[in-house]
DNA sequence: ATGCAGTCGTTGGGATACCAAACTTGTCCA
DNA sequence: TGGACAAGTTTGGTATCCCAACGACTGCAT
């Protein structure tokens, strides 16, 4: 019918997907009501798949549904982004020693590659494709770290992580500071990345609680 | 009409409750089928409910579910809990050494309040008491640390902790740690929590391993 | 015995219709 | 101004029906 995303995708993933995008990139604000009769009658699916999406995105820390109302799309603090940092902290450099001390070469090398592409698309200024290789980097380290467990709790968090630290002003800082990340996995230099993955981390959060500040300025 | 639990709660909730607490208790084994039609006959609840207390409890990592075939039981492998006590020494530790630095005096009176509870338990060989009052102790140390997201990741994990770390052979010996953990926290003892979360996490870690490859030999 | 293909029953994903409970909202009145 | 009340919304849940996909079984050929 539609005929989008991959055969046999099931409906929900594919409202999911929908919503999720709608809200990470900014279409819905926070605050806005999700009506599942409207979601349904817009993507013309029945209750049930938008039920399941909203279920999903609330899981994923996104959305906020309270019992026999409409669910809105979640309205981040201050406190919250500092709390969320402190966390992502501890949770980033746990998944950065690891793949220091488990990765293998050939993992390195997909490391690096993914890396390049970054630096190419930032000085070609494509931010979409920048974007994409930051996050395939993670992606790829989490690989590394050998620790499924960690991957499932980075999974339930990745979603909030994209949609308030998503978008990053400076594209080349940030292929840079991957770069110094890279050499310290290859090297397997745990000390270095101890100090260097929350120096990492900081410059996205000044810029994520900057654009909140703007934002609660402006309403 | 059934009239259990509190007034006015959802269905998909007491479903939830029923699903997990049968799996963290072992009514339902690893592997075993969930399968929505017979459960809502069962509890006399239509699919719907049963379809959404299957999907938060994937979503709580104890069930798997493909697409279009039943969901099981999750069957956790040896490396599995290894990895799970790796993320889960980060995550506590950070916990408490949070609860450390931000702990208020009301609050500390609670912990050792708890605590107290939980030894006198223990003393009593009350082992549904102690372990409930043991929960409790995490629950107020994560509200010391001040920190929500912290918290909802926690949530995420708590469910797979009970089920894997629930059952601790020697109450006695986890009151003691925890009296320790409270005294370090109360004063503001950072350094010490460091060497001790980790410490007493893998009493419980040598444990459920064990358990594991005692199941697994039955097998 | 073993491997494999086709068949058939089972099961979840989804659509639709309907209802009750409860949450919002707007209005009216003190 | 503030609170109680009424009306309209919206979700949670029930009941059915259908379909595609999956799993298990059977029987055949080797």
């Amino acid at each position: 019918m539609a005929e989008v995303g991959s055969a046999g995708e099931l409906e929900s993933v594919r409202v999911t997907r929908i919503l999720r995008d709608d809200i990470v990139l900014g279409r819905r604000a926070p605050g806005s009501r999700l009506i599942e009769r409207d979601i349904a009658t817009e993507l013309n699916v029945s209750r049930l798949p938008v039920r399941e999406a909203i279920r999903t995105l609330v899981g994923e820390g996104v959305v906020v549904a309270r019992p026999r109302t409409w669910a809105v799309v979640r309205e981040f603090t201050q406190n919250d982004i500092q709390d969320f940092g402190e966390v992502r902290e501890a949770i980033e450099t746990l998944l950065f020693v690891f793949a220091a001390q488990r990765h293998t070469p050939e993992g390195i090398a997909r490391l690096r590659a993914t890396y390049q592409r970054e630096l190419a698309a930032a000085q070609a200024h494509d931010v979409e494709a920048a974007r994409i290789a930051a996050s395939e980097f993670h992606e790829i380290a989490a690989g590394l770290a050998g620790n499924e467990m960690l991957g499932e709790l980075i999974g339930v968090f990745v979603t909030r992580l994209q949609w308030l630290f998503g978008q990053h002003d400076d594209l080349l800082a940030m292929a840079e500071e991957h770069r110094i990340l890279l050499e310290a996995v290859e090297s397997r230099d745990v000390d270095t990345l101890r100090v260097l993955v929350p120096r990492h981390l900081a410059s996205g959060q000044a810029a994520a609680e900057r654009r909140l500040r703007d934002r609660e300025a402006s309403a």
